[in-house]
DNA sequence: TCGACGCTAGACCGTTCTGTCTAAATAGGC
DNA sequence: GCCTATTTAGACAGAACGGTCTAGCGTCGA
């Protein structure tokens, strides 16, 4: 048994720091086996040896992905507590994440523009949309909209525009404008929350003087 | 000379539909030659006899979705006359294509996911780009925005996220919530303009009155 | 000391890939 | 009818693909 913490990488964590790079940056099709393990310095068995093959890597690649970039996001959003600030955190995030140079999109929606329906890229980008309108419709319930539905689902389109942007036009300004349609969203959002708020202020008193003089 | 109208459909044109149903379905790498030419009906030999290679046919199928989805937005706009009204067609041609069983996102945005910077895939996604930019550009001056660049900008970013949304989650309802998006970002932009007019006449009489006085 | 585990090097297999080539058939314009 | 352009079927080449297998090496816990 080898402890986990040990000074040299093992060769499935080598291989996967590999497996993450190339495919990221130049799809999961476009790379071979055998790129992957020349780039982690390991041999082919080392790759059989720890992955089942490689949708399997793929697998590991993309729920790797996935982990991580929830963290951040996380990490991004906890370190506010205005409501209305922790929605924005996220688009700040996207902003940091668009300026780094190997930036090359989403690795999700990468991976389904070059794999079958049932495949197991297809089911990792499931599992990690649903976390992205879970992720919406929490902080949109939480900044108290009138219809949260709506909300989240505006700013997850708002999100995916600017992943979108900033991977065709090569440029993290994308970030920039998401925040401020998101911006411009809350404030509409806002309003409807307190015109709902008056009107049904209005109703109750209006059922109250019912009441009363009933 | 073959006639440009014959009643049997030519070789070439038979690839480049077959072609176009496999790339846009199931991704340019991951379809080969040899799945083309089946589907077209037709010699391995008629393939290379029309096209220099692969790349070249990727690179004509690219070039013949560009034109083709430019043509019904064109299409879309010219619909209508009203400066808004052009502006929101956009977003209701996407509904439509959207909605379309075989819709499977932006065929420049999946092809680059899967090739590399340089490719012909690069190159054609960098001219549709230039002309998703233009249009909109065109439209938000059209519009008579105070910023034009600034109101374009969010545009695009609501079109590429209704594009991306509608693919991942497999579902049109994203060309309503962007058409929603839009509305605002113009409600927003013209308030913006009405302000700066405001502004600058309240600006002139200030001047004016000066220029008198003095 | 020993055996299990993690790993290595590399040969090897069958398949699929893009692309070439030959040789013959089928048009259509003149 | 002739000439050229187009198309056919299929063999073939060379490379890359995912994946298997063997033989052996080091390390570490029991």
């Amino acid at each position: 048994m080898t402890k986990p913490e040990q000074r040299r990488r093992t060769a499935k964590q080598r291989i996967l720091v590999a497996a993450d790079d190339l495919f990221y940056s130049e799809g999961i099709r476009s790379v071979g086996i055998d790129r992957v393990i020349a780039k982690a310095g390991v041999a082919k068995g080392s790759l059989y040896y720890s992955f089942a093959g490689k949708d399997d890597l793929v697998c590991e690649y993309l729920t790797n992905r996935h982990s991580k970039w929830s963290e951040r996001v996380a990490a991004g959003i906890a370190a506010h507590t205005d409501p209305r600030a922790r929605i924005l955190a996220v688009y700040d995030v996207l902003g940091a994440l668009f300026a780094e140079p190997t930036y090359r999109g989403c690795a999700f929606m990468n991976s389904i523009g070059e794999a079958a329906p049932d495949s197991v890229e297809a089911q990792a980008t499931k599992t990690f949309r649903t976390w992205v309108h879970t992720l919406f419709l929490d902080l949109a319930t939480d900044v108290g909209a009138a219809e949260p539905q709506q909300l989240a689902d505006a700013l997850v389109l708002i999100y995916d525009g600017a992943v979108a942007t900033a991977q065709m036009d090569a440029t993290p300004e994308a970030a920039r404008t998401a925040r401020r349609l998101a911006e411009l969203v809350l404030d509409n959002a806002r309003r409807a929350s307190v015109e709902a708020t008056v009107k049904r202020e209005r109703l109750i008193s209006v059922i109250d003087e019912d009441t009363t003089s009933g």
